[in-house]
DNA sequence: AGGGTCGTTATACTTCAACC
DNA sequence: GGTTGAAGTATAACGACCCT
């Protein structure tokens, strides 16, 4: 049963008339006559009487008219739902941050996510922007935060932000003035720093190449945490932006002093794979971190 | 290109109320 | 009761469009 033929036929048992119901329904009247004609034959019964002064429902037609709007009904219920879900995203994305990226974007962002796209499956990955890296040229992983640094030409790239590094440490550890610390003195303090594979490690190193001196790294450490910890034991001072410390800077038991004159500094951009159309939930969670960013969800305090 | 579907126009047919 | 005109439906012919 064609869904116009029974909006047709309907419209005939409200208005009594095929006449009056082609005209609401913008067809002439033989057109409608030959739907309810089409209508009849596959229903074998005759569902209108035609009066000579309109039309009526037959007992036949009076069953079909109950079963029509159910059906209508259904379908335009059917095309609502079909609605929701074009204007909802539905499935699963995959991030990937780094840590220091990760320890304070991490709560706002899947909360703010989770309002905005609550049936999309969220899977958070904290790892090295050189894992993130792998993930996304892999392809489990869908979109990432990384440093400029370190990300591949294989990537697509939107620049973020960019943040100042500082130097961090204990406050007795700090080197004496109250200015930015020269990078000329990492080659002269005990540094923190993650080993190799991480791009603040590149960035510093190339850094220091350019000042011509060598940093001092004693200990290497992959863990921001780990990294936080050995600061507050006092074996080093950490080359780092100052927000992913925010609380022990809040709380005074370390300090952060500027690095670099201008200052050192490192950019943060969302990427995901050129070769890969981004899925609508992977496109939602872009458009959330930058959302975050421009509302002022990244928490920054100065040092 | 040909067939099927659906719409339109023109016109035939039917019914009914008003009138004589 | 017969006639007439208005209102409404059915049908034929044709064209546009879509699919195979």
């Amino acid at each position: 049963m064609d869904p116009r033929h029974l909006r047709a036929f309907l419209h005939i048992v409200e208005t009594g008339s095929f006449s009056a119901a082609a005209e609401r329904v913008n067809l002439t009247q033989p057109a409608l006559s030959r739907q309810i004609h089409l209508l009849e034959d596959e229903a074998g019964e005759i569902l209108l009487r035609r009066t000579g002064r309109g039309a009526e429902p037959t007992e036949a037609g009076l069953v079909l008219v109950e079963h029509a709007r159910a059906i209508l009904e259904a379908i335009d219920g059917a095309r609502r739902a079909m609605g929701v879900r074009r204007s909802q995203v539905t499935g699963r994305v995959t991030v990937g941050l780094p840590p220091s990226v990760g320890v304070r974007l991490t709560a706002p962002l899947v909360r703010r996510f989770r309002e905005h796209h609550p049936l999309v499956g969220l899977c958070l990955v904290e790892e090295l922007s050189g894992v993130v890296q792998e993930g996304l040229l892999s392809g489990w992983i869908d979109v990432g935060l990384l440093y400029a640094q370190a990300a591949s030409p294989a990537l697509a790239q939107e620049a973020l932000l960019t943040e100042d590094l500082a130097l961090i440490g204990r406050p007795d550890q700090m080197p004496g003035g109250s200015d930015c610390v020269p990078v000329r003195a990492l080659a002269e303090l005990p540094i923190l720093l993650p080993g190799r594979r991480h791009g603040l490690r590149a960035l510093v190193d190339q850094a220091a190449f350019r000042h011509g001196i060598v940093v001092r790294v004693d200990i290497e450490a992959d863990s921001l945490r780990v990294l936080g910890e050995l600061a507050h034991a006092g074996l080093g001072l950490v080359v780092h932006a100052p927000s992913a410390f925010a609380p022990d800077l809040a709380a005074g038991t370390l300090v952060a002093r500027p690095l670099g004159e201008p200052p050192l500094q490192r950019a943060i951009v969302l990427a995901w794979p050129r070769d890969r159309a981004p899925s609508r939930a992977a496109l939602a969670m872009a458009e959330t971190v930058r959302e975050l960013l421009k509302t002022g969800g990244w928490p920054t305090p100065q040092p």
